[in-house]
DNA sequence: TTGAAAGCGCTAACAA
DNA sequence: TTGTTAGCGCTTTCAA
């Protein structure tokens, strides 16, 4: 159970600790001679290089941590996360770092200030949050500890922290500008109430924007991104009068809820209502009716979080605390199925 | 950006730097009123203990991996990773542990040899395995490099390491056996093919165990994991004579595709043909028709796993390598809903 | 009850 | 080109 150092190997190899070091980090002036003995010896005593050790006297940390913001059981089985959390990894793996996951729930200042402990403690070099519902408080608070972060999701540039997001607002004009040509006159719109700043707040905004270009009248109804939520949500919007002829739901787990719920009822879509989502996850194609939403790229966001990450990591380091703020928006596109067909 | 250290606590509280890492270690023998005044410049420098450096003296970390065995992309979207994922989280956490994620994929030896490579290195204490395939031959592999290991989902028992899995073998043959009381007689299994000791082994074994006791007529077609090849398979079950009265999925996502293709097809479900799946995520109920499947345990599976994989560490580093043999099989239960309703 | 010394495994700086 | 020295921040002896 006695782990093999560099010392051991330097024993091998009948040459210093240090000469086994510079082998490892590719320093020049090795003789290839002794460059082949080391790595001989390398190979035959089977040594892995402490990463503690190496951390330590190197004062920098490889692994990045992947934050979920706002965490809370109906959001477990949420299939964004894993998607959003592998496209992290890879980017990760490929980019030589290591990654750990933190799920930070809605309770502000314990969850933030567990993330900050385990970064004070140089458990990872920086982090990217996900999720919406980052409020400009919290955000202060963070700009106050200076550690690396990238923001995912969040709908606004910010001026402390590089912003990767999609073009939700647009997305939600667009679909809502399509339904408008085709002659619906009333929509409602099922979403989390308030995320300020947030994902939910960018696609109620460009609901709203293209529903007054179009003169269209608008209901809001509250969910929680959960199936249920959204099932509860268009039983509720079904008792109104008048009726909406159109339900748009702020993801696709919400929409599966207000198909199911149509069908409870004995509401025809798209025959009597059409209900569309948002995210074109994989089962989006597989509900009865199949359902109209909103593709985001998310594993190409998620790529280009990680690399805005490393750059931070890297700039903190070398003490330029200065620059650009970046604000990343990826496009969104309506993929039409049937649940919002003509 | 310069990091608070012990012996700045120590300075500041006027004591040696010893003392401040007595009182942070509740060593007995602290006077009160030192004590105190160590918590107060802990308190007032804002002072984190360098996770490193405890490691690299302690020689022991306190994080454990989670591997994903068998990932590809056709897994990602899988939202039984995150629930799996999350649960081993909240159990690592509140055990006072760390976690990492690493994907492993179906390239054995290389993927293995990265997890082992990482192992070595200390970066993690430990791994909780996730997924099917683990074959025999790499369980050997496994075995030889004395890595604490907990074996999740997989289908046997282990003279190796503990195993927590669920009776996926019972709940298929408590459904196989339901559909015959209910006068089924041709069933049709989609289920990716080997997976020997894996849980999709289990599966069929169960399906086929329970057929032939009740005399049923059986066939199967591939499938792997992804609605996408749930759909392929119903389309081509369909084309056989006779065709099935029931097609079972081993997955709740191929059971959306199975009803997908159906639909497309024109086929009636359950008038036509019942569908059924595995798993019972969230989308299970509310596809059209709602699908009847098998519920597994995932979190509380999860936990347990956790909670072995932690005492496998302990027992490795008091360097007792012997162990009674754990397999902890969690019950799987039926979830009927529409797609095979009488 | 507290402090001083040693060393976990590694790398950066310098000396040979 | 290689070896020696020092120290990253912490905990574990052991002495005061």
């Amino acid at each position: 159970m006695t782990r093999v150092t560099l010392r051991d190997v330097a024993l091998h190899a009948g040459v210093s600790h240090q000469t086994v070091s510079n082998v490892l980090n590719d320093h020049p002036s090795i003789r290839p001679q002794t460059r082949e003995r080391v790595l001989r010896a390398i190979e035959a005593l089977d040594y892995h290089p402490n990463s503690a050790a190496k951390a330590l006297r190197e004062s920098r940390v490889t692994t990045i941590c992947c934050g979920f913001y706002d965490h809370s059981p109906e959001t477990i089985a949420d299939p964004y996360r894993n998607l959003v959390q592998s496209a992290f990894l890879a980017e990760a793996t490929a980019q030589g770092y290591d990654m750990t996951t933190a799920f930070l729930n809605s309770d502000v200042p314990r969850g933030f200030s567990t993330l900050r402990t385990s970064f004070l403690q140089q458990r990872f070099a920086g982090v990217v949050l996900v999720g919406t519902s980052v409020t400009p408080e919290c955000l202060d608070l963070l700009g106050q500890w200076n550690m690396p972060t990238v923001l995912f999701d969040h709908a606004e540039p910010s001026a402390l922290f590089p912003v990767v997001t999609a073009d939700y607002r647009s997305g939600m004009e667009h679909l809502v500008t399509r339904l408008a040509f085709r002659g619906h006159q009333r929509l409602a719109l099922v979403i989390p109430p308030g995320d300020q700043g947030g994902s939910a707040a960018a696609r109620r905004e460009g609901f709203h924007a293209a529903a007054l270009r179009h003169g269209l009248q608008t209901t809001t109804e509250p969910g929680d991104w959960s199936s249920a939520s959204g099932e509860t949500a268009f039983t509720r919007i079904w008792r109104r009068t008048p009726r909406p002829d159109a339900v748009l739901c702020a993801n696709d787990r919400m929409a599966a809820g207000a198909l199911y719920a149509a069908r409870m009822i004995g509401v025809g879509v798209p025959a009597d209502v059409r209900i569309t989502g948002f995210d074109d996850f994989e089962f989006a194609r597989y509900t009865a009716p199949s359902l109209t939403t909103l593709h985001v790229p998310l594993a190409e966001m998620a790529r280009a979080a990680v690399r805005l990450l490393l750059t931070e990591i890297e700039t903190a380091r070398a003490g330029q605390p200065t620059r650009e703020p970046v604000f990343l928006k990826m496009p969104v596109t309506l993929v039409e199925r049937e649940s919002a067909a003509c």
